[in-house]
DNA sequence: GCTTGACCTCAAGTTTAGTTGAGCTTGTAG
DNA sequence: CTACAAGCTCAACTAAACTTGAGGTCAAGC
């Protein structure tokens, strides 16, 4: 068979669309993995590409690295993920994702159930509240806060 | 009536659950106004509370304070905005939060449309291809930097 | 065999969204 | 009227997620 041919980072960095740098750093963070040539160049596995196209979802709705990161742990080592793998991934996920979507609903149609309505009173918000019970779990300076996947 | 009390930066944040260093940086950003007492401290008119609360969910759903900043400003300057202000600016944000609602629900149920399926080729991958989409629309510093828009 | 472009490493810079601290002022409770 | 919590400003620090740059290596074309 044709020797699937390994990818360079500038391949990489063209068929995913992200920066050579970018990659660097994400293999940097344990986001991806590359093997070397006796040059010391790097060489990556078709199935990076993958990994790079979840990294960029996932960061569009909000998870940061390093929770990308520990979530990729699950997938196996040495091997090329499967669709169950990626799938057991996403199910990890699902909890934040229901919440966030929930969130972005309400500020779509109009943010009527709390902050468009009436109630000036923060405190019974329903919205708020949610937002409160995020907020006491978090400490460090967290960029769109996710709850600590179970620590 | 009672003469509706203005709230001092301390009142806001235990209210809003947000540091008062916050709310000093929010002002600063022009997301928030007070005025000033004779003794040059700050007092808020109450609807900065829901400026408050919509900056925090517009946040947790990833839109910068550059941009919630950018749709503030449909709001009146000298008025207490209504439900229809602020129904306007959530309408504003409508296409923002649709697509992004879409892509966390993909994320969100297994990735199989795109990155699950056996689709190596990322160019003609639907979700991708939304992704790039965006890009292109995309002109000032967003957060969660896509590409490079072209060039 | 040399030049040019892609790579390499490592350090430093950038942006967003705040927080922390120093030094000073206000205002309220006793 | 005085103490002391709460405010004020301004500068500096932090963290995440990268980018930029300097200085040097690798490899493919002419």
């Amino acid at each position: 068979m044709a020797p699937v041919r390994e990818l360079t980072v500038g391949q990489v960095a063209m068929r995913s669309g992200v920066a050579v740098s970018a990659l660097h750093f994400y293999e940097a963070r344990g986001l991806i993995r590359s093997h070397r040539t006796s040059g010391n160049q790097r060489r990556y596995s078709r199935d990076v590409l993958r990994r790079v196209a979840i990294i960029r979802v996932a960061q569009e709705v909000g998870i940061s690295l390093a929770d990308i990161a520990r979530a990729f742990q699950s997938l196996p080592e040495e091997r090329t993920p499967t669709r169950e793998d990626w799938h057991l991934l996403s199910t990890a996920w699902r909890d934040e994702l229901d919440h966030k979507i929930a969130q972005m609903k309400k500020l779509r149609d109009g943010l009527t159930d709390c902050i468009g309505c009436g109630c000036m009173s923060i405190d019974k918000c329903p919205l708020r509240n949610k937002e409160d019970r995020l907020a006491k779990e978090g400490t460090g300076a967290r960029r769109l806060v996710l709850p600590h996947p179970a620590e």
